[in-house]
DNA sequence: TGTTGACTTACACTTAACTCTAAGGTCTAC
DNA sequence: GTAGACCTTAGAGTTAAGTGTAAGTCAACA
């Protein structure tokens, strides 16, 4: 029977019309509809779905991710062209974990910076 | 004597067109002006636009980096509420590295899936 | 039977964060 | 003395990624 619109937006935690806006961009693969022209997702939908989501938070553009999932329609000749794709965008994650480190640490400097600055200021407090 | 925008501009890899945003928005406090009107940053300010791409750069929005630096100008009384907005932040930034780290294992699989697929289809060719 | 709720499409609107353009001022070098 | 490289502002335009609205279909329920 398949998924209705709604059960996948709760499943997905995107809403109804960010999954709409997927489709019509071609981010999203053509849904199969019910008889009455509504969509109709499956199991593999939301496996898809939930590949776009990590692709998408882990700062992948919805054009990029278009022209990953496009490959796909392709069959076996763009297999490794998605696998080159996804290569790429694994070294850039990992670039993003490590500059978010060094900034995790920048920002705990400046909040044990910004402690000493209170520290002071009571300290002088104390003494007045 | 301080630097031009376009001095900036180069060491702090932001476009003149996004300092002068940065400025008019609030987010960086106004700059000094030299006998003509024209910009003329400091070092401070460079530290301060250093701050605010490492918050930018790890998601915080404009707006709230705003905030953020709009409590410098008011003083002591505001040091334990940047401390407290910096901390919020450094929580925000651990979890996406998790995140990241998370969404880094599963491109990893599928990665190792595209290579089992096309050594697969290899394979077939072979026989065929 | 009529109204409520879930769905459809097409299209307009929003938001964040820039990015560019136009029109103009000032300084330096030839 | 004028061309070129700087800078200025005000305000318009762009891009990505949604988000919302209007008008309509359809099925189930009181």
């Amino acid at each position: 029977m398949g998924y209705s619109i709604k059960t996948i937006s709760q499943k997905s935690g995107l809403s109804q019309y960010t999954l709409r806006y997927y489709e019509r961009e071609g981010v999203l693969p053509e849904v199969a509809r019910d008889e009455h022209g509504n969509r109709c997702f499956h199991d593999e939908d939301l496996e898809l779905i939930s590949l776009i989501c990590c692709l998408k938070d882990t700062g992948m553009p919805i054009a990029d991710i278009k022209q990953f999932i496009s490959l796909s329609k392709e069959g076996h000749s763009s297999l490794s062209e998605q696998r080159r794709l996804l290569q790429q965008h694994k070294v850039h994650i990992d670039e993003k974990i490590k500059f978010f480190q060094t900034f995790a640490e920048k920002v705990e400097h400046k909040i044990a910076y910004f402690a000493s600055l209170e520290e002071q200021a009571e300290t002088e407090n104390n003494e007045a």
